[in-house]
DNA sequence: GCAGTGACGGATA
DNA sequence: GTATCCGCCACTG
């Protein structure tokens, strides 16, 4: 038997893992990756595990804001890539820290992943 | 084991 | 829109 906890090791990693699904010029909110792995009250636990995600390079933490479509975790960001900019190469049009066109931006694993 | 903290979300005022 | 509270769970001290 493997660990029988909700949240552990497997979902940081099943994180990274819905981040990285993530199409270029599309965002994902903490709460949709969150309700997908089953743990929709535990966005937090996400914002959590994407700080991890610095170790890894294939985890583009800059398409996952919160569900406003503010770059919660910008402060975290190397000042030399600020999310916005990483954002705006790939098309997403970022003003003041908030995402523009967001509702036509979102890309829910729960609804893309289903399909 | 407990308290504080955190890249959140929702409800309430 | 802002402020406050609660819930949820992992990590750190």
């Amino acid at each position: 038997m493997k660990k029988p906890s909700k949240l552990g090791e497997d979902f940081f990693h099943n994180v990274h893992e819905v981040v990285k699904l993530i199409p270029a010029g599309r965002v994902s909110t903490y709460g949709a990756i969150a309700n997908y792995l089953g743990a929709k009250r535990s966005a937090r636990m996400v914002g959590y595990a994407l700080n991890g995600s610095f170790s890894l390079d294939n985890v583009p933490a800059h398409r996952v804001v919160n569900r406003l479509g503010i770059l919660s975790g910008k402060h975290h960001f190397p000042p030399e890539r600020p999310m916005e900019m990483a954002l705006a190469e790939e098309g997403v049009t970022v003003i003041e820290d908030k995402v523009q066109n967001f509702e036509e931006l979102f890309w829910d694993p729960a609804i893309e992943l289903a399909l």
